[in-house]
DNA sequence: CAGACGAATGAATACGATTGCAAAGATATA
DNA sequence: TATATCTTTGCAATCGTATTCATTCGTCTG
């Protein structure tokens, strides 16, 4: 008899019956700070034991309007910052007692390979519509992870009394908590770092011209090379896509003179430009070119790259991020925080340390 | 006045007073294939919209007994297979209207950076554990993502009616269903592969112990090269850890006479194993030493590694596994089903091709 | 030993939706 | 126009739990 399709679930007022004792005892044997004698709270845990009943946590919710649940949304898991990111979130919410509902805001990549380009208005659409499912289902929180929101949207957040967070990524415009490491003084670490060992011919790689990461890079970078009496030799874009940074790396390294450093705005960018000018063009890095990368992600350690980087200190993001979003939980709708996390630039092997 | 903590949750029984029609009338507006004029229905999501009102799903949830919700544990993102995969299942799910729970086994990783050794009893009580809280939440279903599940869980799951699938791993005693590649036959063309190039002295540097993956890889090599009237120069243990990974290539670097092969149980400590030849020993793959890894992640394919690889098909895998659990669901517990799906050995420059 | 006070308990209600049921309305048929 | 049939609609019960309130029980104090 294959067909046991009906799904005896078992509710506290079963274990009420065994037990001997109401419905509210067994409730209350399963809430904190309840008033049960050990005597009733024993009788129960033995007979929700013998019946393997566990609370429903929907039905919970319900009631007390929290579902422990937080909603995370993030862009993409390809750069390998976010898959990181995302599993300490998890952890740590997971040891708060919370739970990660995930959610992917599919990217549009074109057949051509051609990726986010812009957070162009079917974008935005889409991300609309997403937070509303995750709204849907009674989240206590959401953290956007490298994604920007409506601003009618944050509003309905805020109207439905569910904090936001975005990690990575801030919005100067609209009032919502952010945490970020610190990528304007980043980029100045790196602009002063190839001051002071001596490039003359700095080059940039952008990332994604809507991410704010990628113009505060930026900016700290340009505003370094400025106090060092430095201009920017060459400017490209990667739109923080492998492929793309692979383009702009070809483009780049056609330049002569090359140019004698080149900071990229992400890890994952870098690595497909290491890639074509050690592979497809012969060069060798650093002795030809400089090469610092921003992230500092596991495999940028690896000896295959070995790649001189900003760390973004993803511990600390993620536990500011938790703890800022849990206080909002708890307090209620508190005013905004722009949290920027310093972060060391990791000297490794490909950026020259000495006067050329 | 910053706190405005009374969360004023907007109910159906709001909409169906501003609409001028039952609270029922609301509810079936958002009910799919339910009768409803077309008259009120449009003056139902007209009131809706200008409160902005949205069903609330765990109270739909808590009725109809569906969540929604599946529950994915995954033990580790480090390994680039499980980010990819991960954003697959969330992405397709997403596309037939489930959501993802997301749960980490949080992994013994001990302070030595000893990882993994075996599956020992501990990490099998915090997965059931992990599944008891996954339970709580009337997930509609389960994947377990490279984790086992003790028989007695197993069957607390069956009891709940809950469906769970085993993704890339798969158990042989117990009765879950599995999704996996298949280990077996790709280690065979990674045998058959090597002898057929010529290859001479094979070794091999294998996953963790406890995982079906690495006992169905190794098999299937052992079974090709004896079909080749080959023999094993040498085996080593990695536990699918990079460090550890590390740890052997260095141990079989210092061989003399050197392997001139070997086949390594994924492309994650295929990294570290190359890694170490090329950076700490100063060999060259593949003139001093062929080296075939298997998964072919993103990295696999960049030129830095350029790695000969079995594929794992993930989105077979992905598009399996989901429609697997789907009609689990919604024809009640079935027969298990044990699904491998083949890969191919892709070719690239970490083999030599040629007889020496 | 009486009275007071805190802890433990159960009955009843609420959370926000779905859904069976019966009544009412609309449409078609003769 | 009257009757039969199908569609809409509202009422009320229900899902599984938390929580208020009133009551009872036990313990302590004077």
């Amino acid at each position: 008899m294959p067909r046991d399709r009906v799904r005896e679930r078992i509710t506290s007022l079963d274990v009420a019956r065994r037990a001997g004792v109401s419905q509210s005892a067994v409730s209350r044997t399963f809430t904190p700070d309840s008033s049960v004698s050990a005597k009733t709270a024993e009788k129960v845990r033995q007979a929700a034991a013998e019946l393997s009943y566990r609370p429903n946590i929907l039905a919970r919710s319900l009631i007390t309007g929290k579902s422990h649940i937080i909603g995370v949304l993030v862009s993409y898991l390809d750069n390998f910052f976010y898959p990181d990111a995302l599993e300490k979130l998890s952890n740590t919410l997971q040891s708060h007692g919370y739970h990660v509902l995930i959610f992917m805001a599919a990217q549009s990549k074109n057949s051509a390979g051609e990726v986010r380009q812009s957070d162009n208005s079917d974008d935005a659409a889409a991300i609309d519509k997403i937070v509303g499912e995750i709204l849907d289902y009674q989240v206590d929180g959401i953290i956007l992870a490298s994604i920007s929101l409506s601003s009618t949207l944050a509003a309905q957040c805020q109207a439905a009394g569910v904090p936001v967070i975005l990690f990575n990524r801030s919005q100067s415009g609209d009032y919502i908590s952010s945490v970020t490491s610190d990528n304007f003084a980043g980029g100045i670490k790196v602009g002063e770092y190839l001051a002071q060992t001596g490039h003359k011919r700095p080059a940039y790689i952008a990332g994604l011209a809507t991410a704010s990461t990628q113009r505060d890079r930026e900016a700290g970078f340009m505003t370094a090379l400025a106090a060092a009496k430095l201009t920017l030799y060459w400017r490209g874009e990667g739109h923080y896509d492998y492929d793309a940074a692979a383009r702009a790396a070809r483009i780049m390294a056609a330049l002569d003179p090359l140019p004698d450093a080149v900071f990229i705005a992400n890890d994952h960018m870098t690595f497909a430009v290491m890639d074509v000018l050690r592979y497809e063009c012969g060069l060798s890095v650093p002795d030809d070119i400089s090469v610092i990368g921003y992230d500092d992600v596991l495999v940028s350690s690896w000896p295959a790259y070995n790649l001189t980087t900003v760390r973004q200190p993803a511990d600390e993001m993620v536990a500011e991020t938790v703890s800022l979003l849990l206080k909002q939980i708890d307090e209620g709708q508190s005013d905004v925080v722009r949290k920027a996390i310093d972060g060391p630039l990791i000297l490794r092997g490909s950026c020259r340390t000495q006067q050329a």
